[in-house]
DNA sequence: TAAGTTGCGTGCAGGTTGTATGTAACTTTA
DNA sequence: TAAAGTTACATACAACCTGCACGCAACTTA
């Protein structure tokens, strides 16, 4: 064994962690197209070389970042399922709606994720990605509802899309309004029966 | 009166039309970012100087291409609404929706008003456009069908803004899907329960 | 017809991305 | 532990792209 003072595998943990987090606040602000990457390694004190060693792309980098706010969302959704207690479907779902809501008022998720994702990576990687995180979160929940006979049996798969489509509009839609604190009021209660629509029999 | 042969209003327009359908082609081809204003203007037999006189950018010649593109589908809708005949709102609104699903499978849609818009214009200006076409007509539907007792009475712009969501997601859902026709069957089977949801009172 | 406005063509400046080349840090092998 | 090899990074450079400035031509108005 060595004695090196930092090994490889730690300089570009390192690195690779300080680009994702400039790139995460910077592309926040100002969009993928708005922030040049000289600007992200300045913020992460590094040379445009590593950037370029680290990720083959600025894409590569962006969706380096997006998997890693997806993954903290999915964690925020998975506590507030946990809290919500014993079982009512129903409630289960609204929660986590709101969780989501909630998750989303950061302007890092609405750019990131909600705004720029698509137009990045391309619609099929961008809910690739979510695919991993949210949407396959949303998926596992619906197919444990019909399992358990509290949902009406429906192509699972389709229905977690637009499920999902529907509170990510809905998120934008509440930051957006004048007074989000009674878009949210108002967007529960639209959501709320297309939910009980689906659990009756 | 003059004897010109073309007027400065038909210069215009002139060109103006030629970079819009330019415009249209080559961002539905390529995405926004993925063409350049040189690939534009050849395409449009004009000179680079002509587009930054009609319109002030790059973006605004997009706003321009997606308004015309909104405009147009709005009114396939209205057209497939008004073939539905006699009134049965869910019947309506499931036909306006396969309709939507029809425009979306071609590629201008997709790319330019799903994908790249928001990420373009931002979400508040492209949901402006909406709402002058596509959006707009949602809402008036289904103030229609609360004024006639067919829907459940509910905030109606947050009511439109999801359902569009849905109808979005599931036109990329579709396209995407190894078998497109099997996908939509499943988004109609999944979307029909909740509109029906809607129209109980 | 002369003056003024509108539409358009072209060259230039600033900035951006990705790459090529060189160097230092670390790791493996003998 | 010393040499060889690999990995991580720094920097200079080339290609490109956007938006503007300036100038000219077409059209309109007085």
């Amino acid at each position: 064994m060595t004695l090196s003072r930092r090994t490889q595998a730690d300089r570009s943990a390192a690195t690779r962690a300080a680009l994702i987090a400039a790139g995460r606040t910077l592309f926040a602000q100002h969009g993928f197209a708005g922030v040049g990457t000289e600007a992200i390694v300045r913020e992460a004190s590094v040379s445009r070389g590593a950037l370029y060693h680290q990720f083959g792309d600025k894409t590569e980098l962006f969706a380096a970042v997006l998997d890693e706010v997806e993954h903290e969302i999915a964690q925020e959704l998975v506590a507030a399922a946990g809290t919500s207690g014993d079982g009512d479907f129903v409630e289960l779902m609204l929660e986590t709606f709101t969780a989501w809501l909630d998750a989303c008022q950061t302007p890092h998720v609405q750019r990131i994720v909600l705004i720029d994702g698509p137009s990045v990576l391309g619609w099929a990687r961008w809910r690739a990605i979510c695919q991993h995180h949210v949407l396959g979160l949303v998926e596992g929940m619906l197919s444990e509802g019909v399992a358990a006979g509290a949902l009406t049996p429906l192509p699972v798969k389709p229905l977690a899309h637009v499920l999902l489509a529907m509170a990510d509009e809905a998120a934008l839609y509440v930051d957006a309004a004048p007074s989000p604190a009674a878009a949210q009021a108002d967007m529960v209660a639209v959501v709320r029966p297309l939910i009980e629509a689906l659990a009756r029999e």
